[in-house]
DNA sequence: TATGAATGAGACTTCATTCAT
DNA sequence: TATGAATGAAGTCTCATTCAT
């Protein structure tokens, strides 16, 4: 019996992440969205190690032979769910990216840097526990990629603004500022909340913008 | 004789993170360092999840018996392997802190990049699965606090320079130095080992140390 | 879908006497009964030392996991098995009370200590292990119950024919005619099987019931 | 390595019950005398459970190696503890035996029933211990033994009053009421300890008189 | 003789996954 | 298609006992 995957010695036969079933009958849509929500509020409430399958499935209201149905595995749920945030937060940046497309330097990097925040505080209990819980191992390892998509629209912004910046290599000027102005609202959400209090968050913003346009020029 | 503290029925539930015994016979000695390094040698060929503590009893040439001897639990030992690497890391930061105290700004904060470049390359690949692949969870949630220190550290050297920075917020300057500097030299070690390259280095703490006093400034 | 809780982080601690699932398939009935059949085969055959868990399960011819399903940890089935064992004694106590509520003291005394007998010869070996054996500690301590069950139904009997007793404080009397009853029938059927020989049985009832009736009158 | 033997299974080769030594060097004494005390102090501060050969060790003060240089097994320590506890109650039975030899049946047995209650009241959580934790098996099956060395002693003193006894049986009689008292006092100071109020115990001992006596004429 | 570091069998328990119904 | 009972590999940890020093 048991083709159970041994996970430990990397990926062996990975089976896949994706979702089995394109959830086109709108039932199973219902079911895959009660299991996406369960894992997250179970992630949430409890933390990684408390979202076993059978643990999920109970959360969601279904059996956990219904849940195999939809995900291969527990990996690829929970990959499904970081996808699903890191979409959400890209959608963010993308629609702002597009907004900011043709304003100048400076203000376009206050947006951006104002709209990463706000991304980040939409769910930060969520964001915490997928950044620091999860571990990025076997299957998980190459989940992640925000930081890629999000370096290639900033990029791309630059690029069409060069006239405005020194003479600069754009994939390292481009890997400097997606680096800080992520690991500054990353650490300001969730280590010093006290920085983005109702009248100072304006302060901040103001910071990380000289910080990034003081170097970009 | 030992003067371990058994404890039985009551008890605070979590096996701690304290090493048990404090290793004093040569032969004890010999036994964590033994454990310390199998840890950190199986973390960094096949990760956190094939670091259960039989195989690192194995790797370590020791008797699962004589690990629970100096550890109460998986996490204590994990825990000390995190403990060790992060005082590594600090030790190179201190020293440099002190040799660079007298020095003006723009030369301590080049100074300082290049150790953290440096005390990230000593030994990357334990980094990068201390960093990504360990939960911060449950008894592990509290170990870090690299960061801590080192802001404590940097806020006391930007303390006794205020004179060359424009009127900030220490706190908040430290804090956005010291977390851009290791974002940076983090993702440049593990995901873009390009810009170390020899003759490249020096570009790259060029281009970190015109950030940090171009915002400082 | 399973109702069954799962406790999490918090939760308290000991894994409860309670089975875990109520078994409503037929599947299920099956299971469980496999698996206090066979921790009450172990018991008698080779000791409480014996009875592992997975000892259990191999002999049940059930898996770890399926016991696991059902019972939260080998106290709560050796808990169940003692369960019972007390219920199937006291049923046969149960229903002597009624049969013999309106009998005179000495006849309805005979009665009550033929039946103890009887019970005690069930399954006396079973009843030794449970009595000799089991560590009445931690999660076991409160177990048993048996005396307190029949204490009452015999005190109920004792109250309702006080006019034929001296003048005895009921409690204390009821305590001394079912602890003596008790020890007794489980010294001669344990230590002493001579005494209940087939013609000898009917002495030792006479012996035993003159002293409870001498007592109580 | 390893000659550990294995205990499950009924005793394989049994390492004897028996001190190692005649400890008859006063240090020898000393030392096995800490490791009795030890062992009955965390037996009724923490149970059997918590009574590990280490911790035994730690708590009298001496090496682990020491343990085993005067008893052979963890079994034997706690069969020698039980065994003095059984000395000690027995020898308080035995005087009270002689200076009780000449008296007549009624006297003699409330005097043997007043120490029999003195007896269980020396160390109570001691005793309780013994007989509620610790599972009658494996090489510890055979150890108590209290109640023949009683019954020798009491079938004695009948044998030389039977003038005073109706025609009965003397190896029943001495049955019950050895079993019937022995119970009594264990229930009572165990269970009902309000039963041995200071003005309470001349009337529960008037009352386990009536019930032996009224049973022997 | 005393010490205490080391040993390792084996106990309990979890949880991802399968498959008969 | 849904259900949930069953599986069992594997993990964590304990503790009686040995033996080199």
């Amino acid at each position: 019996m048991s083709t159970r995957i041994r996970k430990s010695q990397a990926a062996s036969r990975a089976p896949a992440l994706e979702p089995r079933k394109r959830a086109v009958q709108e039932r199973s849509r219902a079911t895959v969205d009660a299991l996406l929500e369960a894992t997250a509020r179970i992630l949430v409430k409890d933390g990684f190690e408390a979202a076993s399958t059978n643990r999920i499935a109970a959360e969601a209201g279904v059996s956990i032979g219904s849940l195999y149905q939809y995900f291969p595995s527990k990996e690829s749920l929970v990959a499904a769910v970081i996808e699903r945030h890191k979409q959400d937060m890209l959608d963010m940046l993308r629609a702002e990216i597009v907004r900011v497309e043709k304003m100048p330097v400076e203000q376009a990097m206050r947006e951006l840097i104002a709209v990463t925040i706000r991304a980040h505080r939409v769910d930060p209990q969520l964001h915490r526990v997928l950044v620091e819980q999860i571990p990025r191992t076997g299957r998980l390892a190459e989940v992640d990629g925000f930081d890629s998509e999000a370096h290639a629209m900033v990029r791309n912004y630059l690029e069409s603004h060069q006239d405005e910046l020194r003479g600069v290599d754009l994939d390292l000027a481009t890997f400097v500022c997606v680096s800080c102005v992520e690991t500054l609202s990353h650490g300001a959400v969730l280590r010093h909340p006290r920085l983005l209090a109702n009248h100072k968050v304006e302060t901040f913003i103001d910071e990380v913008t000289r910080l990034v346009t003081g170097y970009l020029r």
